[in-house]
DNA sequence: ACTAAAACTTAGCCAAGACTTATTTTATAC
DNA sequence: GTATAAAATAAGTCTTGGCTAAGTTTTAGT
């Protein structure tokens, strides 16, 4: 029994020419995606602990907790790859304060977030959604898409 | 030394009153994230299959690898697990097939992908990033967002 | 000042998703 | 029809990011 084989004369055979992008082009966009994952738990973190210094004074491992819905530990082990890689400081049983890169990071992390939130609020969709989306969206947009949303809400806001 | 407490009258604690979301609203933000994610290989794994058995007559193990950009023996791995979770079947050295559950999983998460697509190309996205952001942002769409970009498309499409 | 509660750490478990190296099976080409 | 190449699997490693249970340190309250 052959192994259906891409040169069978069988009846999805004819669909040869569907368009798909070369496999080098489509395995890059993949890893594009894969590579703005690692970064997704770092800006989210550094989001929340500039917001929490911002709103509170400090930011406390359980405060991160229980703001990202996690346990504990599981807070305190990112935290600890974060200092490991140079965008928090901590001390055992003191709170978290971010280096300069962390502030960096998180200003254009919370920038992008707001872009998107107010561009998804601009075109019409609820807050909940807005939100919701905007936390997910916001490490997959590009800078020319940004650029866009920012125009667009600019454009929408003068309208009103 | 003190904790830093929060009730410290320290310079930070003036901006106690800074608008942050409950903890329990944040927390239900980053779960709803965190489980969209779960789905996100799952999602990209069928729209592949369903896309190579469209284009070539079949889903062979190598194809998935080389356009995710993966090794295959870890393409294989999630083949695996793709198919405990009943979305596709396959027989040790046979290509892929999809299940009933896995063919409307593509198809939605195609829908999904051409509808990101077409709104930013529609929105003045360059191609290159319109495909690369769709691919991000596919999975962080809600509903309403989706119906939202779809009439946004299908107005900007008619002004032509 | 001491005790109880809260916060944090440590240790250990698990699954997903990436990798390499080696082996087995299937397909191809002569 | 057999040798070689290609494809798939197997085995083992690593990191991330989740968990629980148990222990330690700090803070708070009386």
């Amino acid at each position: 029994m052959p192994y259906f084989s891409r040169f069978s004369i069988g009846v999805r055979t004819i669909s040869i020419g569907n368009t798909l992008p070369s496999a080098d082009e489509q395995a890059a966009l993949f890893s594009h995606v894969r590579e703005a994952h690692k970064y997704e738990a770092i800006e989210d973190y550094v989001e929340l602990i500039d917001d929490l210094i911002n709103a509170t004074g400090e930011a406390r491992l359980v405060d991160i907790a229980n703001r990202m819905g996690i346990t504990q530990p599981t807070a305190s082990k990112t935290i600890a790859r974060l200092q490991r890689e140079g965008y928090v400081t901590s001390e055992p049983y003191r709170s978290i304060f971010l280096t300069d890169k962390g502030k960096k990071t998180a200003e254009s992390s919370r920038e992008r977030h707001e872009i998107v939130y107010r561009f998804l609020m601009a075109l019409g969709v609820q807050e909940e959604n807005a939100r919701r989306d905007s936390e997910g969206m916001e490490h997959h947009v590009s800078d020319e898409t940004l650029a866009v949303f920012e125009r667009f809400t600019a454009t929408q806001s003068s309208k009103q």
